[in-house]
DNA sequence: CTTGACTCTATAGCGGCTACGGGGTTTTCA
DNA sequence: TGAAAACCCCGTAGCCGCTATAGAGTCAAG
């Protein structure tokens, strides 16, 4: 099939196909006279692994991990099982900092209930002044942050 | 004072500070004769009040529109209100998301208990195989991922 | 035969920094 | 006093995982 095939097969855009294969995750395809890219089933099983790694939220390296054991079938998957409880870890520990974040933007909504000059905004005011409870230091092994907007 | 000491006050790096600077989130400072950036309390409260924002996750988008109504105090603040209004809620949906995604993890790590050969392996054969259940779109507001390794 | 859908490559942009390279200045300490 | 360390400047490139553009070639339908 066509890259444009497989997009559809595996849900996933072109381009995106395209930065796998630059970044190595997918192997480089055999080519029709065009120079089109050709792939067979094998390709799609293998995009469809990555895809649902990237579900799970593991980065491309530690897919790049998975599918070097998933190559290699005689080997010990000892590391797998590591990676994956590391990545539980992130997991859970950002929960964790997202939950208290949660409780500080709500205190913080309360101290302004309703519409007024900003001045007398509880919350550009708190936002002012200190306050403590444990900050969100950005170092917690690769869970991350607040934003990506695309909707 | 100078960019270092200031730094030290608001606990951010210098090079951040002078992308706050080049982003329009700091005015530019006045510069003493060999060209240093001199700083007064006034910045100082002003870095602080960001970095308190990113502490809560904020976008520098945000934070813009947030020191816009600090910097205008007789206008109304309803805007502050939605502003934080629709951060809580997706800081919640990202919550959501990733309690989702550690129940997953957690039933697939659960499909092997001890090191085998990788072809034996229950994670990477479940990785290989359909799972249903709500997958992470990307598209939550602007709630992010799960990687950003600092440590 | 033209239009539109597809393919290709190479390159730049997103956010929020962080790190480099290559220079100048100021402080410190022997 | 003089050298070394610590600070300051600017500009640029890199991180991740895409996404989007530009500019070109190819192919199928009407």
């Amino acid at each position: 099939m066509k890259i444009g095939e497989l997009a559809k097969a595996a849900d996933t855009p072109v381009e995106t196909i395209r930065y796998y294969e630059r970044s190595g995750l997918l192997p480089e395809t055999a080519r029709t006279e065009n120079n089109y890219r050709i792939y067979g089933e094998a390709q799609r099983d293998r995009l469809l692994f990555i895809r649902r790694c990237r579900g799970l939220d593991m980065s491309l390296d530690e897919i790049r991990l998975l599918l070097r054991f998933k190559d290699s079938p005689d080997e010990n998957c000892a590391q797998v099982n590591a990676l994956l409880d590391a990545h539980i870890g992130h997991v859970s520990v950002r929960i964790g900092e997202l939950k208290n974040l949660e409780r500080q933007l709500k205190a913080l909504r309360k101290t302004c209930r309703e519409a007024r000059e900003s001045s007398q905004c509880g919350i550009l005011n708190g936002l002012s002044t200190c306050q403590e409870s444990a900050p969100h230091t950005g170092k917690t092994g690769h869970v991350h942050g607040t934003h990506t907007m695309k909707s």
